[in-house]
DNA sequence: CTACAATGTCATCACTTGATGACATAAGGA
DNA sequence: TCCTTATGTCATCAAGTGATGACATTGTAG
């Protein structure tokens, strides 16, 4: 009398206890960084015993590791990839958002830390480049313009730059003005109406 | 018989003491962020007794506030400040260097990072402010631009963040480039010709 | 149902952390 | 010199860390 095994709740499922350690572990992670989380934390967040994060990752540094590469910004790593985004009112309209609930996730702070590890920090680079650099590279290069990846990349760190001042709160005005306001004046700074 | 005591070695010194531990505080903290660092490591760097931190400085906690504090990109908030800077070009200038060696110091750290105590990050944020936000402003001021403060807050966001993508390496082509070719870049963008 | 594997719970280990106080030693004036 | 203070050293604490293994519970195949 088994019913759907997808739709009765399990008492005891592997996978969602996995998933929500990952889950918790993405938020704390990007919120405290890797030292100022501990696994504890971890588990009481996803409601989990803590021996389980041994159990299913094997330790702190792995569990860091699956919640990095299997990050939103980096886009899910995951086979059937977001559609890349187009364009850079896209790139800027995303990072805003995903950068308003849940602060920098990760990715951005392997990035911005120095005690990531190595591997991560090449995970985490190579997801910056492939998610935002590459669809403005794409853009420059159809303009026709010269030193595309260059100008890709300032792009990418100016809006990176601005989302991480607003939603870390930095400064008062930048923080209160609103999304689309703020998309605005990105675009504006970048792309001069000129060309 | 008292020599100069300060050619003479003296074998206790309380104000040397001290500063020894708040350059291994502002190396470490700087490097590896509040949690990541131990009261311990800061010790055996500076050759001094763990025991000491808490006599010079009360807490960890203290240490990493004064370590912030006495810091150069936030330059010394201390009394006799530096000049201001003046322009952008002297912002974007101050930034990339001081960014080139030595990375984002404990201040920069303070404002990237969520585990900073309250106050430290306060305080970091009012050096944001008056070092970097407050001359943009007064040049978009003096050119009648509104939304002055706004504008100026969204041109410090963007130096810091090219300068911690360059400096941090996020991309190969942008932290190869020229401090100059980058200085060009970003004032390039940031301040189309047309006014 | 039964037995075995999968999953979850708990107690506990060895270690590090920040902090404290008792004590030892150097410094400098009397 | 002696004596007080400033400074440095050491042992140690309570709390928290990541990790481990014994055990309890659930799921499920036979």
């Amino acid at each position: 009398m088994s019913v759907d095994p997808s739709t009765q709740r399990r008492i005891k499922d592997a996978a969602a206890t996995r998933a929500r350690l990952l889950i918790a572990a993405q938020e704390l992670f990007g919120l405290h960084g890797y030292a100022g989380t501990s696994t504890r934390e971890i588990a009481q967040r996803s409601g989990v015993d803590p021996a389980l994060i041994a159990r299913y990752f094997g330790s702190k540094a792995d569990l860091y590791l699956a919640a990095v590469i299997s990050e939103r910004v980096g886009a899910d790593t995951t086979s059937k990839s977001e559609p890349p985004l187009e364009g850079i009112d896209e790139v800027i309209a995303t990072v805003l958002t995903l950068m308003d609930d849940g602060g920098p996730g990760p990715m951005l702070q392997a990035l911005l830390r120095s005690d990531t590890p190595p591997e991560v920090f090449a995970a985490a680079r190579a997801h910056f480049a492939r998610r935002l650099v590459e669809p403005l590279e794409h853009e420059h290069a159809a303009l026709g313009s010269s030193e595309a990846r260059l100008h890709a990349q300032i792009e990418a760190a100016t809006v990176v730059g601005i989302a991480l001042a607003r939603s870390l709160g930095w400064c008062d005005e930048l923080s209160r003005a609103s999304r689309a306001e703020v998309s605005e004046l990105i675009a504006a700074a970048l792309r001069p109406p000129t060309t």
